[in-house]
DNA sequence: ATGAAAGCGCTAACAC
DNA sequence: GTGTTAGCGCTTTCAT
């Protein structure tokens, strides 16, 4: 054998000890042991104390796919990002939130089953989640073109994230913020500093992440007898963000305020800024959305408003968990936002 | 019923399409269902296509926990991850590798199972690995301490990224780069361009990846007759790398380039250099590694070495599976480095 | 090349 | 409260 090359070999192969070698163990029956594992109630002490012994001393694992097979459960739920790979990485927001999915999941027996399935796929992806492959699915960021996830709550409980585009009927519950009510602070904060000329670069029109920040801006305008027509759309990316403040600046308007669906657009429509000689916050005003890497280290750090989304991530894995077990849960699940004042407005 | 309250309801209980429907719709045997689904070479033509046609009918997927359970096999690979979540989503590193890693199980019939087990974690996660729910692993930034993992390979096939800090002995094989020579070609840079104090910010002591890059920096020195005590340590955070440029700057010795072992530290490093007035490359060079997100948008963009990452995880699921397979594999794969020349020497 | 039959390790009625 | 008995849906010898 080359020196060089690795053989797969002789693997120790200590069987793993099952179900049966710990009631042996314990001196109970097979049935009994399943109890004890699925903290069943009605199981005396003893017994429990025995069999807990036993599987410490065998060093027992429950086989997940037997669990699985006879109890028609798979003790994992899916989290469906419906974007492509390189977006899902770029993006901050992602992140956090499966932070927070993670850390809820991981005090409990369920396995997250992480699925980032650009459109294209969405079909694949719906039959995978209805085949009976997970308990229950969280989706992010549901564009209105996903029809393939509309009536997935019909098979199994779902909890989206962000107000979902299609009226999902009964069934599927979801966990927002307000983002009309954040986005009209933002502008209003603009305002409020003697802006007059306010421009938004806004998110995309088929998630109601863009459309609902979008209506903020216009209302906190509208509020103070603005005109809203500097108006372009981006996808949350720092790229868009960038191409959108080009266009904005070419139409050759006045411009001294500034407001960024998220905090990815702005960091590009900054550099963008930069490139005309134009200084935040002297010539304009910024204000964002997510309070992030990029709102934090753009310079100078943006004025944002900053949603919990660790806790968005938990709060859903919380939501989905509890429909699972069949219980009632809240339809929408409204989290806090906070207003993060710096010095870019 | 609440109208705020969602209840799981009633759910459309359309039975799953098992095997034994699609061998009465084919008019077949289980046994020859399955081996269809299997791809297995001794079947006729004419039963393939009447089996993939009540499959496509039927719109049959088979039941992985059945299917795990009868074979014995799980086809789920993991990527143990042994740093915290904070840290895996704030490194770049991880995010391109694991994409080069679900890149190629895509192509195949595997699932990647993803585990962030902070090193504390590790033997619970060396337990759930050699209890048989996962066919082979893939450690990535082994640590000297990480002892759980060291026989792991006796159990399942296991590929390491970067070199493993405990020989594994035989059955383990690992994937990487040479960090060495890199690392020494960013140090001969900075000397090529007229640099003659020389720092580093080297990576952590009980990582492969921190020692090789500190050893060809060495060399470098060395072989140019250049003094090497100008050296801090940091665990490849920029947090890290802005507390050991601090600690650089303290000792008051002059320095005209620095090796940062990670764009990460060295995104840190530029920010205390900018805090102390330094400019670069004006009163001194920076080089690094990796081109990522911090090399390429510090100001100015950074000369740095560029490890291919994604190719890096392709292949790491390459040789697993291969090693899964039973196939010999090598015992060690070098992947080619590339140099990125910018302006900051 | 195909089918019959025996499990894989566990849960879930059901009887005791 | 505990044990007995059927499977869960599939793969896999072993005959044929």
């Amino acid at each position: 054998m080359n020196a060089d090359v690795v053989s797969a070999g002789q693997r120790t192969n200590r069987p793993q000890p099952t179900l049966e070698m710990v009631a042996a163990a314990a001196g109970v029956s097979r049935s009994t042991v399943s109890r004890v594992v699925n903290d069943s109630p009605k199981v005396t002490p003893e017994a429990v104390a025995a069999v807990k012994a036993a599987i410490e001393k065998l060093g027992y694992v429950p086989n997940r796919a037997a669990r699985i097979l006879a109890s028609r459960r798979t003790f994992s739920v899916a989290l469906v990002i419906p974007e492509n790979t390189a977006k899902f990485f770029a993006d901050p927001y992602f992140a956090a939130v499966i932070q927070g999915v993670a850390m809820h999941l991981s005090s409990t027996e369920y396995t997250l089953s992480l699925l980032i399935a650009p459109e294209k796929d969405a079909e694949k992806t719906r039959r995978y989640l209805t085949a009976g492959n997970v308990d229950g699915a969280i989706i992010l960021s549901h564009h209105s073109d996903d029809h393939a996830y509309v009536l997935l709550s019909q098979s199994i409980p779902v909890v989206f994230g962000g107000r979902p585009m299609n009226q999902d009927g009964p069934g599927a519950s979801y966990v927002d913020v307000d983002n009309v009510e954040a986005a009209r602070a933002m502008a209003a904060h603009l305002i409020a500093h003697g802006r007059r000329h306010l421009a938004t670069i806004a998110g995309p029109r088929n998630m109601s992440a863009g459309i609902d920040r979008l209506v903020g801006w216009r209302l906190a305008l509208a509020d103070a007898g603005l005109g809203s027509e500097l108006i372009e759309f981006g996808d949350f990316s720092p790229a868009s963000g960038a191409e959108a403040m080009r266009r904005l600046l070419e139409r050759g308007e006045p411009i001294d305020g500034l407001f960024a669906a998220s905090a990815q657009m702005a960091s590009g429509a900054m550099g963008v800024l930069r490139e005309h000689g134009l200084e935040v916050p002297r010539d304009l005003g910024v204000v964002t959305f997510d309070d992030d890497y990029f709102a934090q280290s753009a310079q100078p750090p943006l004025t944002t408003v900053a949603q919990p989304t660790v806790e968005v991530g938990k709060r859903m894995a919380a939501v989905l968990l509890r429909a699972i077990a069949g219980e009632d849960v809240p339809a929408i699940t409204m989290m806090p936002i906070e207003i993060i004042e710096r010095d870019s407005a």
